[in-house]
DNA sequence: ATGACTCATTACATGAGA
């Protein structure tokens, strides 16, 4: 079985790619996030066309995570056990769309896109730290409740855990993605008994999965390994390759992240 | 060329992203 995960930035906007990128890997499982789109306008046809089953939460467009399945796709979950809330200034807290988790196929997939802070001292800031927290809390309760359980645990973590996953750690210095803070919390879901499995099959330095659109950073190699692929025991141990697909940033109209794909034997 | 940001919005400038 193939599960990949693609922050595809805007769904509607990279629908095609999107498209021919499942019918070209032969992916069984997608994990998207940020399609920016509320459910209602969910483009859902063309994936049931293929043969896929969807599940999206999307409420606005900000944010929006979804799942697509050729393997099934039961017991749909939009949020995790203690997701935290965000509250925009003047406004009570809001529950937004970053999580979406289904059965599919024996493997509990959660399609999790992880917020971004915006800067250190930003609430949006406090709010990562405690929604990764708050991730790995959960994962830690259900993995000691099922010890075997398949679960994938993919996305955006927005968290660059090595200096070697960004193409210049001095310049984000005092920033976002880096800080000890972030990678605590990134590190969490480790001591919760998962495992990352991209950097277990991929241990090469400066592998990106984001490249900005600015500043020439695609065809200057500067970009930023944040987006990662959280397995339980049982999982991880079956998990026969990963590939990040590179060429995904290329053509016209690309998504500034590419797919990061798992082989389970 | 892998090439100088992009997306969505009761839009035409702004917020958000990374």
């Amino acid at each position: 079985m193939r599960i990949a995960t693609w922050n595809v930035n805007s769904l509607r906007a990279r629908l095609e790619r999107t498209l021919n990128y499942l019918r070209e890997h032969q992916v069984d499982v997608l994990a998207l996030q940020e399609t920016k789109v509320a459910d209602k306008s969910f483009p859902a046809e063309p994936f049931e066309a293929l043969g896929y089953q969807v599940a999206h939460f999307g409420l606005d467009q900000w944010n929006g995570v979804a799942l697509v399945s050729r393997v099934g796709l039961t017991a749909v979950r939009t949020a995790f056990d203690g997701q935290p809330a965000f509250a925009k200034p003047g406004q009570p807290p809001k529950l937004e769309a970053r999580a979406i988790g289904a059965d599919c196929g024996g493997v509990t997939v959660w399609s999790l896109y992880v917020p971004h802070g915006r800067a250190q001292a930003d609430p949006h800031m406090a709010y990562k730290l405690a929604f990764l927290r708050a991730l790995a809390a959960d994962a830690a309760r259900r993995l000691s409740a099922q010890p075997s359980a398949r679960v994938a645990l993919v996305g955006d973590f927005n968290v660059a855990p090595l200096d070697t996953d960004v193409w210049d750690p001095a310049a984000f210095e005092g920033l976002t993605h880096t800080s000890a803070a972030e990678r605590q919390a990134f590190a969490a879901l480790a001591e919760a008994g998962f495992r990352e499995v991209s950097r277990e099959h991929l241990p090469g330095t400066h592998l990106y999965t984001q490249w900005d659109y600015q500043a020439l950073r695609f065809p200057r190699n500067e970009g930023m390994r944040i987006d990662f692929a959280y397995c339980s025991p049982a999982l991880a141990d079956a998990v026969a390759s990963v590939r990040i697909i590179r060429d995904e940033r290329k053509g016209k109209g690309p998504s500034d992240h590419v797919p990061v794909e798992l082989e389970i034997a």
